[in-house]
DNA sequence: GCCAGTACAAGAGCACCGCTCTCGTTTGTT
DNA sequence: AACAAACGAGAGCGGTGCTCTTGTACTGGC
């Protein structure tokens, strides 16, 4: 996989990282819309366009700076999923993964932008981004499945009596997940409504938050988050 | 206020709304990082210098259009809820302002991202926009306050058992409400957390929509969020 | 071991950007 | 009428993404 066979190869697999490496040490410091890809250049002794060598273009490295950073925050996700000792608290795996998101966009606010802000290269997001742009939803989907397995509340797995029967808006998503597990989520559309309103509250919070949407009505930000994913496992009947 | 005394007085005013809506024209077609100050300042016949006369810098300008984009959106909103008849039902006005919302922000994606994206100036959103931004929050308040106070289900205002006291998180909302209204909700913390919530929750979900991130998940865009806002709607105790 | 062929880094250059400065001209005030 | 302020145009600076050309170092086949 990895193995390089000439020096040549090898030799440009590590430009390309430290190209890389550059553009997100750059990110610590400015925005997407600022990273300069001749800045990065300079960074690594090179000559801008020696970068094309390695970069299509300025978008191309952009995308790879968000596939890297949609890896590092999903891989902190699952590691303190992870660290939770007992596998049945529930409540616990959740809310471990929830403030390890937290934390990683608060540390990167910068990578929080590239993947959550608004999109900076064209509209559509090049296919090589979703599978690691879905590590975090579908680990959180895991614990979910796992407590609803283990016989919790399945007050969520109603839907008020106002609303109509969600299975046609989130068909989709239950095709999704299917596809990537062996789980079977089609007699619980309610929960998959609710998991992906959950899904869009906590990213919503964290865009607020990084974004400053949230100045002048929440001080205490980490209180607050930990306060929202408190309601929203309850909400999804993680008793 | 308005009134132009000299003509040169008028003058300027015409030309800064010339500016302001050749910018907005743009945005119809490019995203704000792409924004020109050079094409707006070509679109209305003028040389790029002679822009500087009206917007001291690029993100002058761009603060300029964010004020403009929160005001055509609350107005959006607030429309849709004066245009519902019967004012006690709480829940229609609580869907027609939402659905507002989400029909400008799909009309107008790059103004959405303008004020709801990734911030493009600086960190610090500057002061005079604070006003313009809350005006579709204040008016979903204003919904969920006369819901309660006509005795709607008060379900919203109890806390999870699981869940701390909030009233410690959510003290500089109520008091950030209670500056711009005679609302008093010190003694309903939890339905203030969880209107902090809902908020989250609905720019999360047309960030996600409009972003990109609900691509494979959800088809049928409008038809989710309008499950969502009725969810929402009783998650709030708008019974 | 030599020789194409190829990947590579560097440099010059293009069009565009935000922004500054200068220079006449127009406008409003005294 | 005289002065000052506001204004539009132009030139220019340093920066950007990207392309093209040029010389060089490496690689694989003979």
């Amino acid at each position: 996989m990895t193995v390089a066979r000439t020096a040549r190869e090898r030799a440009r697999q590590e430009i390309t990282a430290e190209i890389l490496a550059a553009g997100r040490a750059q990110l610590r410091r400015v925005g997407p819309g600022e990273l300069s890809l001749r800045a990065v250049a300079r960074d690594v002794g090179m000559v801008s366009s020696a970068v094309y060598r390695y970069f299509a273009s300025r978008d191309e490295l952009l995308n790879a700076l968000i596939i890297a950073a949609y890896d590092e925050l999903g891989e902190a996700a699952e590691a303190a999923d992870d660290a939770v000792q007992d596998r049945d608290d529930h409540v616990a795996r959740w809310m471990a993964t929830c403030r390890a998101t937290r934390e990683w966009s608060v540390a990167h606010p910068h990578d929080y932008a590239l993947i959550y802000g608004s999109p900076v290269p064209g509209y559509a997001a090049p296919q090589d981004t979703v599978v690691p742009a879905t590590r975090v939803i579908v680990r959180l989907v895991e614990i979910i499945v796992a407590a609803h397995a283990a016989g919790s509340t399945t007050a969520a797995a109603m839907p008020p009596a106002s609303a109509a029967d969600p299975s046609g808006v989130v068909a989709d998503a239950i095709a999704f997940i299917a596809e990537r597990s062996d789980v079977d989520l089609e007699t619980l559309p309610e929960l998959v409504m609710r998991t992906l309103m959950v899904w869009s509250t906590i990213f919503g919070t964290l865009s607020f938050e990084l974004f400053g949407h949230l100045k002048g009505s929440v001080s205490d930000l980490e209180g607050y988050f930990e306060q929202t994913a408190l309601r929203l496992a309850g909400d999804l009947g993680l008793a």
